[in-house]
DNA sequence: TCTTATATTGACCGGGTGGTCAAGTTAATA
DNA sequence: TATTAACTTGACCACCCGGTCAATATAAGA
């Protein structure tokens, strides 16, 4: 049993909390250790104890944040799993919106991790996700094929390439702008799932 | 006059070849000027007897590389002006590979620069470019809308973001995979072209 | 209570950073 | 050629990094 399961569980909260925090707010190269003590209000030395290395403490971080992730795609997909395709797009799109206001912080080391260039196994870990996008959106497609929603000629490959782009790029924008001029959700929902049936059926 | 325009050329150019491929390998704040003058083979000193600081020699290669993309894009907007939309957005997909294969350092610093974080003034930056996208892909929609290849009620706003979206997700893609396992290009330029027809029309 | 085991601490290490500047080199002028 | 002006150099600065470890505080066992 590692020595951080073994501390007082408020005291793990404060330090995955800094963690969190830190790796949110700056990509991994910059994010600083000391920085995670600091706001842990821990010693340097327990942090190290705890996680023997920046990479250790980053992989914990990270698989915490996944975990959300596959959890609130999970539930997307059972809750929707006999509605039709348009309707399922949208709430694909708005339980993404949903995470990024319940988890703002993990979703931003989400993005940073997709999009930026220097975690430790990136390379791994990106494919990882795609893997889990891919079957994710894949098996929504095949449903949708299945029930004659979508041209079941159509490549599946680029079919769920369009998708994961313009999905990702949408809430990657949302998030961005969290700050300030918010757009018109609904319009764009609705905007983004009539593009996609009637370029997919 | 700068100091360092009154350089020799070669000098110059030694100078702005290895501040790229600095900029090109690492992100903004790992970037090293000791590396810089060590690929250049110059004194420290020099260099900042050049540019005052880091963020104003990258803000030099960063305006280097912008100059080659827009150059780029004009060149293929006026070359296909005439052209039916189909074979516009063929030729957009292929003239980016185009660029790519042509200027893979300054590629990874685009893409570097759009999705990764810490640049410097990177919000104003990326408005600037998106703005330059957005433009660009504007007139080609708006061309299309005018010659009724694409459904002019359609939101422009929200067309070209798709657009912008599935492009550049596959030019990036087409980049990072761009060390073995290649994909059928043409085959992807074909499913792309006729899955905007499509959603479009 | 005394002793042993464990958890916590922070000063310290080697190394890298962006940036400076006095001293040395080269070029231009008279 | 002698003098001045401009350029080039690299040792040096303060600061920050990830990581270590002897010393100290705390808890457990006898």
């Amino acid at each position: 049993m590692n020595p951080f399961e073994k501390l007082p569980i408020d005291k793990q909260k404060r330090i995955v909390d800094a963690s969190i925090s830190e790796f949110a707010d700056r990509d991994y190269e910059t994010a600083s250790m000391n920085k995670v003590v600091e706001r842990a209000g821990i010693a340097k030395g327990s942090l190290f104890n705890y996680f023997k290395t920046k990479g250790s403490l980053y992989y914990h971080i990270y698989h915490l944040a996944i975990g959300e992730v596959k959890s609130y795609l999970r539930k997307v997909r059972d809750e929707t799993a006999g509605l039709p395709f348009e309707d399922r797009l949208a709430k694909i799109v708005d339980s993404g919106v949903q995470f990024i206001s319940d988890h703002p912080r993990l979703a931003r080391i989400y993005f940073r991790l997709i999009y930026s260039a220097d975690s430790p196994d990136r390379q791994k870990i990106v494919s990882e996700l795609q893997k889990l996008s891919d079957d994710y959106l894949g098996e929504i497609i095949q449903d949708a094929m299945d029930r004659g929603e979508v041209d079941s000629k159509l490549n599946k490959t680029q079919t769920v390439f369009y998708l994961d782009a313009v999905l990702n790029r949408f809430l990657k924008e949302y998030h961005e702008s969290s700050n300030g001029n918010q757009f018109d959700r609904d319009e764009w929902v609705k905007g983004i799932t009539t593009f996609f049936i009637k370029g997919l059926r």
